[in-house]
DNA sequence: ATTGTTATGTTATTTAACCTAACATAACAT
DNA sequence: ATGTTATGTTAGGTTAAATAACATAACAAT
């Protein structure tokens, strides 16, 4: 269960890799994000990584731009979601600030997490837009 | 099943994001494909993109380096397991000879697999060399 | 002992793929 | 008519790739 958010939330993907996987434009994935609907981590050297979370939010932002919903709409739906989302229960974020594992474990547990990952799935997933698709 | 596969052999990863996953150097990679251990996809700019078969296959290369083995022997290993893979069936490659898609359709029939593709999974994975490992 | 091979590091040079910023504009709202 | 939103395009700068060449430690063979 928590693997697999693990997973989804790696930064893996280049802008260029996501423009394919999403078609849209760069323009776009960026003018989204200076918005603040994605978040994508950056590299040291600046290039943006997104994560498999990155790219199905891209789809579901794609999704509701061509029903009509313009940037705010999408902006308060997101909102209304992550509200009912469990709000008691820790985040994956609290949890690894609680945790005290050095840089270099995190990346190996998150690494691992990844390759290997896929073995203890849980039949349903979290996150996973396709429920709204026609 | 197929979906999987697809999944698995998309390229996806730039070298860098490799080089973290893997903890081995560009030059190691880079030396492993001149030897034909793994056969990653260009961009249309030559640069490297892997797969997770990719890194997997990399990640066996490593233990097996670690234990001892050279280049040759890891080779022989690996011409070894593809023999005793169903030697009769049609692989993907030739099964998307066979079908008559554009690259367009391919490449939407690859990302929906990528993204959506951990739903109907099987428990068992093949490719995955974890049972090699201690 | 010498010579050759293997696996890797390092360094130099080139460039694809990214970055930000700025300006343009069509569609829509006021 | 004017302003805003979402996107395209272009320009100029930077990073993370690429290849190629040389260096070398470890080991194998002569």
């Amino acid at each position: 269960m928590s693997g697999n958010n693990i997973r989804r939330s790696m930064p893996l993907f280049s802008i260029g890799i996501v423009m394919q996987l999403t078609e849209l434009s760069a323009r776009q994935i960026r003018y989204y994000e200076e918005h603040q609907l994605i978040t994508p981590e950056r590299t040291e050297g600046n290039r943006r990584l997104f994560s498999l979370n990155d790219i199905d939010r891209l789809l579901e932002i794609k999704e509701l731009i061509e029903q009509g919903v313009n940037l705010a709409g999408i902006k308060k739906i997101f909102a209304v979601k992550e509200d009912s989302q469990q709000p008691t229960s820790e985040n994956f974020e609290t949890k690894l600030k609680k945790s005290d594992l050095t840089d270099e474990e995190l990346r190996k547990l998150l690494r691992n997490e990844l390759i290997h990952g896929g073995k203890h799935r849980t039949t349903l997933r979290q996150g996973d837009m396709s429920r709204f698709f026609h």
